[in-house]
DNA sequence: ATAAAGTCTATAGTACTAGTATACTTTTAG
DNA sequence: CTAAAAGTATACTAGTACTATAGACTTTAT
């Protein structure tokens, strides 16, 4: 049940955007400052943002202080949105996703048991990915910070 | 976000084997019987099932007229122990595992945005597995059943 | 004794993961 | 107008995990 490097770390890269937009700054990032900061490959990193822009999520600017930024606001971008195109479906098994369903070899899927509790599996993982967005996200670290007393 | 056909197939298998236990009817069951019923090589099973028996899950009896059979009642096997034994941690991301906790590469672990997203979708998920026995999976199976009409 | 069944270990093909490399295009500053 | 900064695009690779398959062995019922 695990997410991949590439899930992550273009996960962590969104939420890394985001931040500027909250606080009103200027929105654009370089690839090369997100990678410092969350210790990625910059290489790496660059497929993953790409992956991200030719979905649609994220825009660039190219040349001299170019960058990515996000292609719309943090509140409009949910990490089940993020984590789909990076990882692909959210089910556990083919059967029980709701975006690219495909039968499982089981007798009788109406009936199988595992199909049952897997369907659960995915719309627990699915209610979390779907109705948390940038905007939460960055809204809750700066709570914990908070409640840390730090920085 | 997905479980291994090892996983699937095991779980499958530990369903069907729950299944004479509820009925009261002989516990034991051969692999070629679960490998047909479900569509599973049975060598692979053979594997999965030695792994699950390795582990204290299930119990076996060789020779003629033998085969597998759990090694506890249904009510106390739940789908979460088989699972982390055939796909190891339940958690999507090691930096929020309970069972085997790893430091991921973020900057700071108490505020990382994602950790704690991550660690709701962990609790999720363990909240099902960890809550869900062999004998729930027959119950519900059985009642779908019922609502169906069929059988 | 023999056949049915599980045990155990090795190995193989394939796909996926996580990254490198390289050659390009666009943009801005000077 | 050109050099450097930055993104674009694609190809490649080493390693690992997944999904089996194979074969030799052990135990047990009849």
């Amino acid at each position: 049940m695990r997410l991949s490097k590439r899930g992550e770390y273009g996960l962590r890269a969104m939420i890394v955007l985001a931040e500027p937009v909250e606080k009103n700054t200027m929105p654009v990032v370089q690839i090369k400052e997100i990678a410092q900061r969350e210790q990625i490959s910059p290489k790496f990193l660059e497929q993953i943002l790409l992956s991200l822009k030719n979905a649609g999520m994220l825009h660039s600017k190219m040349g001299v202080g170019g960058g990515y930024y996000l292609a719309r606001s943090p509140s409009e971008i949910t990490l089940g949105q993020i984590f789909r195109v990076l990882d692909g479906p959210v089910a556990p098994i083919k059967c029980v996703s709701q975006m690219s369903y495909e039968p499982c070899g089981c007798p009788d899927e109406q009936t199988c048991g595992l199909r049952l509790v897997m369907g659960d599996v995915r719309n627990a993982i699915a209610d979390i990915l779907d109705n948390t967005s940038l905007a939460d996200v960055t809204r809750r670290q700066i709570s914990v910070r908070k409640k840390l007393g730090i920085e």
